[in-house]
Formats: structure tokens, sequence, C-alpha cells
DNA sequence: TCGCGACATTTTCAAATGAAACTATTTGCA
DNA sequence: TGCAAATAGTTTCATTTGAAAATGTCGCGA
């Protein structure tokens, strides 16, 4: 009422803006969490989520990782490449596609697994503890709807 | 229920899970929203947003910009430069503290100002066109909660 | 079966990003 | 005053990221 330069209908509030503050708070809780773990594994974010992935799903290939991680080819690569590196990744040859491979966790990267996966769900309990159950489903409606909006035919919702 | 990987307490699904959602949402939208104006005026995230907020704002510093954008004073200090560089941004020296200065639109970076927030207010529209005026409503008022809850005393919120 | 387009993944190279060190001012206070 | 600590902003350097090209398979029709 009183900002002329807020008030109107074509001037971009830039902290009302929600592309803006979605990406504020995706990248504030993706750090928080990534700090949890990071520093004691040396665990960057992308092969976190490979590791997530392939926990769930043992034996997916590089391309059935990047389509649900919507991470691309590329950085799922590079992922994979540094877990087996380092020995929580196992890449197994398919006898039948030569082209891609199976990827399993390691008794090792098992271990990670079960130590970080704990603490990233903590988390979310702790940011959804803010909410209550209500409020909780609205959140995954309203974070449904707005996803199909924006990629229609995403394989992951 | 019967998926074994995916059902207990302490398995992460990955698809599922808060965080991973909220950033893949808000890269997809981020993404789609520079790709309006990224191509036609060869201008990146962190220099729409420094555009946005001295528009609202003019003759604000750098360290201010930096508070309203959530943005670190390097990035700040790059897209400033990028664009003073570009001439759509100038810098005029304080006479009462020569450390910081204030920053305006060129009568040019108005007008690509005057062409990118519309477009921008125009993607974010028909993304809350998905909800209905009580559903985005209540999901302001879950963004405002997650964020304060994330980053309690962050000037924004 | 030969060859070519499709597919899976990796490599290359340039641009974006972040942390830490650095420069220039200003402020507080002995 | 006069100097140490604080503030504003920039630069440097190492790492991350992304896009495009390259490599190695595979499947299928001539």
């Amino acid at each position: 009422m009183s900002d002329p330069a807020n008030d109107d209908r074509s001037t971009l509030a830039l902290s009302a803006f929600l592309p803006f503050r979605l990406s504020v708070l995706s990248n504030t809780v993706s750090e928080q969490i990534a700090a949890a773990y990071r520093d004691e594994f040396g665990l960057p974010v992308p092969q976190w989520r490979v590791m997530a992935v392939i926990h769930g799903d043992p034996g997916l290939s590089a391309t059935a990782v990047s389509e649900r991680t919507a991470m691309d080819k590329v950085a799922v690569s590079r992922a994979v490449a540094a877990l087996i590196e380092a020995k929580r990744l196992e890449r197994r040859a398919r006898p039948e596609d030569g082209r891609s491979s199976a990827l399993y966790l390691t008794p090792e990267g098992k271990r990670i697994y079960d130590e970080v996966a704990p603490r990233a769900l903590a988390f979310e309990q702790s940011l959804l503890q803010e909410l209550d159950p209500a409020e909780r489903a609205q959140l995954a409606k309203l974070m449904g709807k707005l996803a199909r909006a924006v990629s229609p035919n995403h394989p992951l919702w």
C-alpha cells in the first residue's frame, strides 16, 4: 500500500516470488543435510543420492539411476566412478547387454548407508515436526501438483 | 507393503523424501524460468536476482543486495561486475562511506527489467494456476514455516 | 552379415561456484 | 591522534558443473 515499488502487479518482489523462495529453502535444507554426512564420510550430495537409490533397488543401471534421481547422466557417471573408486559401490557386467552394467553397494557401502540414512531421515522428521499432520499431507499434495505441472512426464511423478 | 526395500522406517525412498523433492522441484522451476530470459538477454539467474532487487530498491549496496537475495557476497560481487560491464547497472560512490557504493539500474537495465519481470511473474502465475486460492495461501504458509524452521534468523523471514 | 541409427556411458573443455586470502575504508577507543 | 578490529568488496585458486563430442555396444533392416 505504502511502498510504491512493491504493491503493483508488474514489480517482482523477490522475497515473495515462489520460485525464489523454493530455491532458497531447497538450498538451505540440502546444505544442512549434507553437512550431516559430508565431513564425516566425504560424501557429496550426488554420490549420496546414487547410494540411496541403489540401496533401494540393487542392480540398477546408471541410466535407471539417472531417471530416479533426476540427475543428468554425466553427474551419475561421475558419482558412480567416485563411489567405485572409494569401494562403496560395485559394478557388474550385464551379459545380456554390454553397454550398461548393474550397480550394487559393497558391504562398506551398505555400512555407510546405514549410518547416513537415519540422519537424513531424522532431519526430514525434524523439519516435518514443524507441521501438524494435516499440514504435512497438504504439503505433499501441493508439492505433487507443482511437480507434475512443471514436468508432466517425469517418471517420478 | 510388498516392496521389502521401501516399506520400513529406516530405508530412505528418495522419491518421497522431502528435501529431495524440494530440490528437484526448485531446480526444474528455476531452469524453466531462466530459459525464458537467459538466451535472449544473456542473463544468468544471479544477475537477474540482483536486477530485481535493485529495481525494487534503487541505491542499495552490494551487501544489502546480498542480504535480500540470500546470495553470498562473492556471487553478488561477480553479478554486479558483469551487470556494470554490460551497462545494465551503475555504481555511484557514497560520499559518507567509501567502502560501499550505491547501485542503480541504467535506462538499459530498466528496459530489460521491464521485459523480463512480466515473463517471470507470468511463469509464477501459471504455476499457481494449478492451485486454488486456498491452496495458494496454504502453500505460502507452509513454505514460511519451513523456511523459518531451517534458518530462524534469516533477515528475509 | 553389413552397416547405420539408437543407446549407455565416459571424456573433454569451458563456465559457474565457493572458500579463503587480500585490499581499502571506516570505526572505536586507548 | 593513532592503531587494532570490523566492514565492504574483490581476487585467487581449486572444485564442481554442464554441454557437446567421443567411445563402445546393440538391434535391425537391406
